[in-house]
DNA sequence: CGTGTTTGACCCGCGC
DNA sequence: GCGCGGGTCAAACACG
């Protein structure tokens, strides 16, 4: 009796998680009266933390029975519980049997009992931490996004200000503010060659020029430095998470697949052991943003296409897209947690495939031999042996795409809406809270039909997609925005851009078949370096 | 004319 | 130090 009461009070915590809201306020209300609702929360997290390290110091005379318990776990406890509780149960007991036997076999019952409840509330608090870590990362992301949102803001003043006095260092003055503050020094002079060397003297130039948008006010270097200490571990973490790729196998014709951001091809070059040329491509939707893509054929089947996605967009994406953005910041920190490049990202990246695509874990690969730690999608499944050979770290998976030399249309996307459902689905695990929001409103903006949830819009990219004559294209273009940090459209269209922009890329064969009001930008861009 | 692509040259990192 | 390869720049070119 006394037990039943005292295990209920712990079962509450379901609450925080889903929802903070919904069903469990009405569960503790009845429970206590809204006395414990967050205290059990916190007194739980405390007693398994106590549990863990000490395993002994209780607080809550309350609960000390049931820490006792806890700590023991094992069978010890059992005896112990027996021994301490003892005069407890003989409160309960005495009134029901005088019998030792008896009293034995009813604190056995109750042991049992309370084990049982015990054992709930272990994985009920192991399900609260995951949670917690997924809500933890989903507000890093969040806060992430946030800071970009508002730097933007200023810095469009800042930029408008600047633009006046000198145009060559507008863009690079955007570019060192936008991209994240914190990531912009140590990030872009991370970014490999030329252009993080540009950068870097635009920006140092610009800083004493201009005096600086946000962190140049201050005189001199002081000001930034000083930032980079309070952000550093921003820093690393956004530089590493600059650095990391996101890569994207797909069969198609067409010459690139179509993510739903604005590309400009700024270079081409023969790559070794392929006699396919790389392109270079870098997003123009805003100027100065950092993300870039290579997109390759692969050497022994020309119908794959291999683009990897590089960076994190520092400009304000339709909402669709930033929930794709912040699906690949939170997979790319999910990805670089813990230690990088070392065998712990075999963790990491095995929980990322299975996370991200847990029906199609088999799509999902990741890479850590690479100096960039590399997600790749591979929805080629061909018998190609060139498909993963460089690199031993990956955990390729036997894929449940049917084996699509031409891409059977009808069985593949068949298979589309349980792969995207369900990727979408863990995504917003991933980022729940940005997926939710963004999503809602990218699903409002795009479709009002569309029910607010990211499902919904998935299932209409899906729909799009099934439509799709071009579905290799299609599939890997909407897998990348997934992955890749954008939605397979502009988002300023209905889904239905999907077939079109992707069915452009057959014709166009270059880059930016997509909105035409941006070719201001691109020009902008252009004069970056100058 | 504006915009986007092409392509040779350049820079940098890395290995020898 | 040198060569190689990857990545980028930017003038030249193409296109609508």
């Amino acid at each position: 009796m006394d037990h039943s009461s005292s295990s209920p009070l712990i079962i509450q915590f379901p609450v925080n998680l889903n929802c903070a809201s919904a069903t469990t306020p009405n569960e503790q209300s009845e429970n206590h009266n809204g006395k414990t609702k967050i205290i059990n929360e916190m007194d739980f997290f405390a007693d398994k933390k106590e549990l863990e390290v000490g395993g002994s110091a209780i607080h809550d005379s309350t609960n000390n029975s049931i820490v006792d318990f806890n700590v023991n776990t094992g069978l010890h406890l059992l005896t112990t519980a027996n021994t301490n509780t003892g005069s407890d149960q003989s409160i309960v007991d005495d009134g029901v049997s005088t019998n030792s036997n008896e009293k034995r076999s009813k604190n056995e019952k109750q042991l049992a009992v309370l084990q049982a409840e015990l054992e709930r509330m272990n994985s009920e608090n192991g399900h609260l931490r995951e949670m917690l870590n997924q809500m933890g990362n989903n507000f890093n992301s969040l806060q992430m996004h946030m800071q970009t949102l508002m730097q933007q803001t200023d810095q469009n003043r800042a930029s408008e200000e600047e633009h006046k006095t000198s145009d060559g260092l507008m863009e690079p003055r955007q570019f060192m503010d936008l991209g994240l503050s914190s990531s912009a020094k140590t990030g872009e002079a991370s970014l490999s060659s030329s252009e993080g060397r540009n950068e870097l003297d635009h920006s140092s130039a610009a800083d004493k020029d201009v005096g600086g948008g946000e962190d140049g006010q201050g005189p001199e270097n002081q000001v930034p430095k000083l930032a980079q200490s309070l952000k550093s571990v921003d820093q690393d973490t956004e530089a590493t998470m600059r650095k990391a790729r996101v890569s994207v196998r797909a069969r198609s014709e067409a010459p690139m697949i179509t993510d739903g951001c604005q590309w400009r091809k700024y270079g081409q070059k023969m790559a070794k052991g392929n006699p396919c040329p790389r392109a270079y491509y870098r997003c123009t939707m805003a100027a100065g943003c950092p993300v870039r893509k290579q997109v390759q054929r692969c050497a022994e089947d020309k119908t794959i296409l291999n683009t990897t996605y590089e960076g994190n967009h520092n400009h304000p994406l339709p909402p669709a897209a930033m929930a794709m953005v912040s699906t690949t910041s939170s997979a790319a920190k999910m990805l670089l947690s813990g230690s990088m490049p070392s065998v712990d990202n075999l963790m990491n990246s095995n929980f990322l495939a299975q996370t991200m695509l847990p029906c199609s874990s088999s799509m999902a690969t990741i890479s850590a031999s690479t100096p960039f730690p590399t997600v790749t999608l591979d929805l080629t499944q061909s018998s190609n042996p060139f498909q993963f050979p460089r690199q031993p770290n990956q955990f390729p998976i036997p894929i449940p795409f049917p084996d699509a030399p031409t891409v059977g249309n009808s069985s593949a996307v068949a298979l589309l809406p349980q792969i995207f459902g369900q990727a979408l689905c863990n995504q917003s695990k991933f980022s729940g809270i940005q997926m939710s929001h963004d999503m809602d409103q990218g699903v409002h903006q795009l479709s009002p039909t569309l029910p607010p949830m990211h499902r919904g819009q998935l299932s209409d990219t899906v729909n799009a997609l099934a439509n799709d004559p071009n579905f290799t294209a299609a599939l890997a273009a909407a897998i990348s925005s997934l992955i890749g940090g954008s939605y397979p459209n502009n988002g300023d269209n209905n889904t239905n851009d999907v077939v079109d922009t992707t069915s452009n890329n057959d014709e166009s064969g270059t880059t930016s078949n997509n909105n035409s009001n941006d070719n201001h930008k691109r020009s902008s861009s252009r004069f970056q370096v100058n």
